[in-house]
DNA sequence: TGTCTCATTTACATCGATGTAAATTTGATG
DNA sequence: CATCAAATTTACATCGATGTAAATGAGACA
């Protein structure tokens, strides 16, 4: 029988047909150095007749481990999360590992436990993108396997984080539209629940930025958004416009966001940017053909993909030795478009100290 | 000894502390019926002490399956692709399987064989939603574990597929715009290789359009797209633009190509729809927020994620019986927005046979 | 040719779960 | 209380691969 009855040939079978031991063909098949060229052969003739493949979950219980990574992202519809998974699948894949894709919001409006969820597959180790983490959470993130987690750094956490420049970027994105002399700056994003994770950073970019300049912050312009969709863009800018409140720039925290108020604005017959610079923040692919495109912040996802998978495979790599939670900034690039460049509003005296 | 060693606990330790056996663990843990109340709480009681987690690679080698599917597809960074894996992922779930993405496109220019890729994974069956499939690829549909392909039938493959009626449903976005009263109906693209799969199909269905209204079909109007993304449709308009051919619509075969072709339009000053009527296809999210908003044929991705999902489940779980292959076409919906609405062109005698 | 060393190949146990079939307990009945 | 059937629980083999350590083979050298 040159095959088990039914089913996929097995190693046993491959052996039998090329008349060695199963080990060899083992040997061969991970790459064993001391095999002579002639077995090599035998057994390589004999995998091609069966169209013989290895059990995986064979070898992955012999193992120990399973070379398959989790991504726990809130919906992948939303295309930052797309796009990001997109460039973890590509950073993984470049290692030998493979990805699994979590959705972490399932009934679309709440979001469950990513590791709770995880725990049912055997992965490796867990990238986790939280759509907001707090201090309450951390609990949550001190688990026994490898972690990374993306975005701002929670108190107390074991677990490695890789977040982009949130403040930094921020404040560069608010520094722009405030260097084209825009002084009435609303910004859209921030959290009903007070100030926490990226939100927070943002919104401290927006401060600083303000400061700079002298300009003291008014808070009729910080609108918030329960949740960063398009939908909730042109909700906030609708209660932005309908406050009456003057206002010559609005940042959003991001992409979504500012494509949702660029819509409303439209609406409404405001024009981009002569009226109103906008600018976002992710950089989608979207912002660049949106009517005007968008000024945006490029988060250099690849950057954060490719630092986030060599940090967790590391750990699960490495020895056991359990080193302090690793904390990694990635860069930002601030993208200028239609939506804010080209018209510089003149005051009396643009620059610092207005 | 609680537990082993070093790592997690297995069945053994839990039977250990429970006094038990092995095997009365797994019944526990796998629901079966007779088992004594007194027992099932016993078995709990130290799988909850010892934090005890089935080892999903040796379950797995047990029972010859895992309870995973691949979804193969192009490219996540493709909103319609993100999209589609959301729903898909979502109707897995639903039936208790994960689903495993591969992305076949990785050098950004080159589709891999899904099918090969797969194969290092051990997934249970497939579902492959290929860029473009045509007669030559029969054989690499020709596989030994259930296949679920999305898109087109391709003559003589074994596999099932699921696709949405693709002329029809073009059809019904080109008469949208003939109902208008345009006649100068453009169409983006077309595949540069000749008609093959779902580009053939959508050409098909705008044909029919056209001779409906008895209205010839002009070769200038059919404009290649060798990609469906945003960056191929901006270079389409403008070839079309630049070849001083006149036209007041165009259907596009994807969101993408449209909203790229809004964006050369708008460059060039082109009002839209006053000048120009535009048609998308695939309602991706973006399609309701660009300005303006674009009209364009729903596929009801719900319905084909479903659909591909009760196929694929129902041959893995079901007899070993070779049906034949299942080919499902499931429905669409045009949705009419900003980029085609409102705007009646009025002509000596509208309506059928201009 | 005999002996020793190093390179290859092999036998066997093992990873952690579940199916089979047998052993044991439970409860009903005469 | 003995007997039998049904309900529970258990022992053991097994899924298909890899690690360990021992067995075998091939040269090298005296």
């Amino acid at each position: 029988m040159a095959r088990s009855a039914r089913g996929a040939a097995t190693m046993q079978d491959v052996a039998a047909l090329a008349g060695v031991s199963v080990k060899t063909v083992s040997n061969v098949l991970s790459g064993y150095e001391h095999v002579s060229a002639k077995m090599r052969e035998r057994v390589m003739g004999a995998v091609g007749e069966l169209d013989y493949e290895i059990n995986v979950s064979a070898r992955n219980l012999r193992v120990g481990s399973t070379r398959v990574l989790g991504l726990a992202v809130p919906e992948l519809s939303q295309a930052y999360f797309a796009e990001l998974a997109d460039a973890v699948i590509r950073a993984a894949g470049a290692r030998g590992y493979t990805v699994l894709i979590e959705q972490t919001i399932v009934d679309r409006s709440l979001e469950i436990s990513a590791v709770a969820a995880m725990r049912r597959h055997s992965i490796d180790g867990l990238i986790y993108s939280p759509l907001a983490i707090g201090p309450g959470d951390v609990e949550q993130l001190d688990v026994d396997f490898p972690l990374v987690v993306l975005g701002e750094r929670v108190e107390g956490s074991r677990a490695d984080h890789v977040t982009m420049s949130n403040v930094q970027a921020m404040k560069a994105a608010t520094l722009h539209v405030l260097s084209l002399g825009r002084r009435r700056v609303a910004v859209i994003g921030a959290q009903p629940d007070g100030p926490v994770g990226t939100a927070a950073s943002r919104l401290r970019g927006y401060t600083e930025a303000l400061a700079d300049y002298g300009i003291e912050q008014d808070p009729d312009l910080i609108i918030t958004a329960a949740l960063w969709h398009r939908t909730y863009g042109v909700e906030a800018m609708e209660r932005l416009l309908a406050s009456g409140v003057p206002f010559d720039a609005v940042v959003c925290f991001n992409d979504a966001l500012a494509l949702g108020a660029l819509r409303a604005l439209h609406k409404h017959g405001r024009r981009i940017p002569e009226d109103v610079a906008v600018v976002g923040f992710d950089d989608i692919e979207d912002s660049a053909y949106s009517t005007p495109s968008l000024t945006t912040v490029s988060p250099r996802r690849d950057e954060i993909a490719q630092k986030a998978i060599d940090i967790l495979i590391d750990r699960i790599e490495g020895p056991d030795t359990r080193l302090a939670p690793l904390h990694v900034e990635t860069g930002y690039e601030l993208i200028e478009r239609e939506s804010s460049a080209g018209v510089r509003v003149e005051r009396e005296a643009a620059g610092i100290s207005s």
